[in-house]
RNA sequence: GGGUUGAUAGCUCAAUGGUAGAGCAGCGCCCUUUUAAGGCGUUGGUUCUGGGUUCGAGUCCCAGUCAACCCA
């Protein structure tokens, strides 16, 4: 401890329960508790010479990429940002000012900005946050850059940031401390920034197809909707137990009877399940619905949908996924039209035979192709099985697969010409589910008959306002829903749910 | 829930069972256009936690924690 407490200038500033008590922290990690002590002098010597190290309002010329969109030679502009990187030529300074939009060079200069100004960079690190300004220029290896007029120091980082070039590489650091992921990686910057994009292209494509934006209780008495077990909680005013929605279905179908057209919602959704590389206990939802529609438009405005998000963001229909190295993996083209195939087709493309067979060969046929069925009991669950593994997972453009079979999608409506089909498609890209779409029930009767039947007799688990809600009748209606993250996915090429969520739940530590 | 792999300096990574190292960051010096700047010097470690084997464990064994991947 001695060799700890006396080393150096940190001695000077090490706090007593960082030191003297020897402290838990202290004791825990020294070296760390040495750069932050080094910081805190830095601080001490501001504020002992009257600097501020925590400023106030900074006026700016924009964001850093906006900043460097105005840049003219000659020409004076303000920027703030964090000190991501330090070159230090003696009298000339250059250092790299960021934020997540970018990044641009500031050049320091005793004769710029005056001797005693030049002395605030004495107390500066790599992660403070300062303003400047400056006139543009343009360096001699061409980059362009802000020469200080004035720099002004408006946060000081008192922890060190991970290292410039490599960033923050442990996965478990990079979504239990983000923020840190987002300074120092700008794939992280690039997918966040692109899921920004494409959550606010989506409300743009329908708002301006005549869709309203809602929002609907995400506590319910009854959670409905879907098949999923809840989160619970308890409102203690009330008295009651409450449950975080596993989907917003029930609440928007009762504003399809409140006379609303075309709703959607775009929020979270909350199922407390497992956790997987493509499954989050908190994910995005959107859910839209448009009456007197049917599962066939909804499909046409999905697949205009996702080529227009595509369009909007990579300016192309081809979206190619690509590993650490750059190598491209795989390659989507999303060139419409999308290929439509019913569910039966797809099975008897793999064999032609297959409805035809006894439960006990489609068995052992799944066994010949290695594929473990032992958990499958009714026959269209073998079936399903096969269709995922060999149509679901081997499928890289889009497909929707329409016509399934009902026991798959119990509460939707049923095909007027075939009662065991439902109208329902099920959209498959890279492998992936992307989104369901449905020509939705509206017969109350049907409708009763099939919720009661779920829930068990469970009343409590049965939605009796919703289903008198029905009894005033809803319009036909196609509904869709898509699921933001694995939408993200799909787009940016992001190989785990949790690298499209900034916050993505962890196991807590200790 | 099952299996596999991993956890070493602030960060990125090394280290046959035999004195825990490098680069970056930090600290000190030099340098008036640098680009992961450079040069010289230097600080920094309860090797995830707890047991065990051993003369000796970062390394081998057992248990736990957290994470990643695969399977269900």
């Amino acid at each position: 401890m001695e060799k700890f407490c006396f080393a150096g200038k940190a001695s000077l500033v090490i706090l007593a329960s960082d030191c003297f008590h020897c402290s838990h922290s202290a004791m825990e990690n020294t070296s760390i508790s040495e750069l932050i002590a080094i910081r805190r002098q830095k601080l001490e010597d501001m504020r002992a010479k009257n600097v501020q190290a925590y400023g106030q309002r900074f006026p700016i010329d924009g964001d850093i990429a906006s900043v460097r969109a105005q840049f003219a030679e000659g020409k004076m502009l303000r920027a703030a940002g964090r000190i991501t990187a330090y070159r230090d030529m003696g009298k000339s300074q250059f250092l790299d000012l960021s934020d997540v939009t970018g990044r641009i060079q500031i050049f320091i200069h005793p004769k710029e900005i005056g001797a005693e100004s030049f002395e605030i960079l004495r107390y500066l690190d790599i992660g403070d946050f300062i303003g400047v300004g400056g006139e543009c220029f343009t360096t001699k290896t061409g980059e362009i850059t802000l020469r200080a007029k004035s720099v002004k120091v408006l946060s000081k980082a008192l922890r060190p940031l991970p290292d410039k070039w490599h960033g923050v590489q442990d996965t478990e650091k990079k979504y239990r401390q983000r923020y840190l992921d987002l300074i120092s990686n700008s794939r992280s910057r690039e997918i966040f920034q692109q899921r920004i994009q494409i959550v606010r292209e989506i409300r743009t494509y329908l708002e301006e197809r005549g869709f309203l934006e809602v929002e609907t209780p995400m506590m319910q008495t009854i959670p409905g909707g879907a098949a999923a077990e809840p989160f619970k909680t308890h409102h203690n005013a009330l008295g009651m137990d409450l449950f975080l929605r596993i989907a917003p279905e029930l609440y928007l179908k009762r504003l399809l009877v409140a006379g609303f057209p075309r709703i959607f919602e775009l929020n979270r959704n909350f199922r407390n399940e497992g956790i997987s590389r493509r499954h989050s206990p908190e994910f995005t939802m959107l859910e839209a619905y448009a009456a007197y529609s049917d599962f066939e438009e909804m499909a046409t405005l999905v697949e205009g949908l996702i080529c227009h998000l595509a369009q909007k963001i990579f300016g192309c229909l081809l979206i190619e996924h690509k590993d650490a190295n750059g190598e491209v993996l795989r390659t989507i083209d999303l060139a419409p039209p999308w290929k439509r195939a019913r569910y039966a087709d797809l099975v008897r493309s793999i064999e032609p035979k297959w409805y035809e067979l006894s439960s006990d060969e489609k068995r052992a046929y799944c066994e010949n192709l290695g594929l473990d069925v032992s958990h499958c009991h009714e026959d269209f669950e073998i079936t399903q099985h096969l269709f995922e593994k060999l149509i679901e997972e081997k499928t890289i453009n889009p497909l929707f697969v329409t016509h399934c079979p009902k026991e798959l999608v119990p509460l939707s409506k049923q095909n007027e010409k075939d009662s065991n089909l439902v109208d329902v498609y099920e959209l498959v890209i890279n492998g992936q589910e992307i989104s369901p779409g449905y020509s939705e029930l509206n017969d109350p009767d049907v409708q009763r008959e099939r919720l009661e039947h779920q829930s068990g007799g469970e009343t409590q688990k049965l939605d009796v306002d919703f289903l008198d809600a029905l009894e005033y009748g809803m319009p036909p209606a196609g509904g869709i829903g898509i699921g933001i993250d694995r939408l993200v996915m799909m787009l940016t090429g992001a190989e785990s749910i949790r690298d499209v969520i900034l916050f993505p739940h962890m196991k807590a530590k200790n």
